[in-house]
DNA sequence: AAGTGGTCTAGACCACAAA
DNA sequence: TTGTGGTCTAGACCACTTG
């Protein structure tokens, strides 16, 4: 049976307070790196709550990363060690939207083959499988915003063979298309040479940030793209703030 | 009162095992973004289950990101939008050790000074507070890694004033020392030039990708720091695979 | 051996939005 | 108005680890 309770008087639910109040004691210091945080039953009794309620607060901490627990040992403020930023890969389209510039995208290149020796060095395809590549330019106000090399792996995204990408470049069309179980992404900077250069229509040697994704369902893979973005001026941002749950 | 139930048979917790099936329906497409999946009551019955259980489920989806949940509408796979990835940002020395090489930090530059206009374009400071701007160059295997260029707000971390950064490098240090609530990140790719290129020890011109973190702590700015990695060799790497909960 | 966290139950009341 | 999710309770048993 539940018995009465005070109503809630500040901000949301009781464990979101609680976590906050635990939050504001480690990072502000005074519950320094290693040190024992209350036991779940003290803090059952300071806040006059159920121990559910209590332990649900400590998991979404856990889930942040404050704080570590073990079993008869007690619950214990984590050492800060590498920092984690969730880094935010928009679609082209929506990026260049969020600039208020017009979007416009064009494929340039277009090539269905049986993977290469090269396209397996880019991506662990079968030596037989079909695979199509596609070099698309994303323009913004109609000048050159990034350059685009993708290979799709066909066996797992059969439809693309026959898709013109006319209303949606190839990213845009995968994501909505093939469910993804894994992702993973190398940013690098390289010089633009040769047709990239022309292609993005800058002297040659101009640094240019490159985010290379490949992307698996399960164990298979599905696609790699290279975005290469041209000069100084594009930047990706990351944003972590410790606990935001 | 609790009765007799099943032991649990596999892979761990009930709820984890229902986060798991719920996942992987969505990851193959069974449930496509936007399809409602069933009610809580209807998984509670399903499952044999309390509804806590369910809920327990449910709430590490959506911190997941992979449902959304309206009242009295239902609980809906949510359209893929933006991609997110997780992106590791290790301190510099563990970032050469993972490598197998020594490693070895030098300052090469350090002011203390009342913060300029330069220093406040960095970093909102306020004008007349002390800062103190730190150079230092990173070493592995003897050749420059990496060059960092910080900005520390004195009022936040006074004790930097008097620290030699001997044993721990000035982010390691910070790290140890000054709590953070929010850290920002930008990654681009710039041209080395004059005395960054002489400090790293490449050619005018050469690409460098750039890592710039501004860290917070409340409201209070900690620190400003830029981190240039010279050349086509380094890689920051993301990786993310949805629901990892 | 004892005490901690990990998980679960069978209820309950409430807030909110859709019908 | 109605049914959904949001939150909470007062127990319970179990697993693990440490002393």
């Amino acid at each position: 049976m539940t018995e009465a309770r005070e109503p809630r008087p500040e901000g949301g639910s009781l464990h979101r307070r609680i976590i906050a109040d635990i939050e504001a004691r480690i990072l502000s210091g005074e519950w320094p790196p290693g040190r024992r945080i209350p036991f779940e039953h003290e803090l059952t009794a300071q806040y006059g709550c159920a121990r559910m309620t209590v332990s649900k607060a400590l998991t979404q901490l856990v889930a942040a990363g404050l704080i570590e627990r073990r079993r008869k040992a007690g619950t214990f403020v984590t050492q800060p060690h590498s920092q984690s930023a969730v880094l935010e890969i928009p679609d082209v389209k929506a990026e260049v939207a969020a600039l208020g510039l017009p979007y416009r995208f064009a494929i340039v290149a277009r090539s269905k083959r049986r993977a290469t020796r090269a396209d397996r060095a880019r991506f662990a395809v079968a030596a037989d499988a079909w695979v199509l590549a596609l070099t698309c330019r994303h323009d913004a106000a109609q000048r050159p915003f990034c350059l685009e090399d993708r290979l799709i792996n066909l066996s797992a995204a059969p439809d693309a063979a026959e898709e013109p990408f006319v209303e949606l470049s190839p990213g845009a069309w995968l994501v909505r298309r093939v469910p993804w179980t894994r992702a993973e992404h190398r940013i690098s900077a390289v010089a633009a040479r040769g047709d990239v250069a022309l292609a993005l229509n800058v002297a040659s040697g101009t640094p240019c940030l490159v985010v290379e994704r490949r992307t698996w369902s399960g164990e298979a893979p599905v696609t790699q793209v290279r975005v290469i973005y041209p000069g100084e001026a594009h930047e990706l941002v990351a944003r972590f703030t410790p606990g935001q749950s």
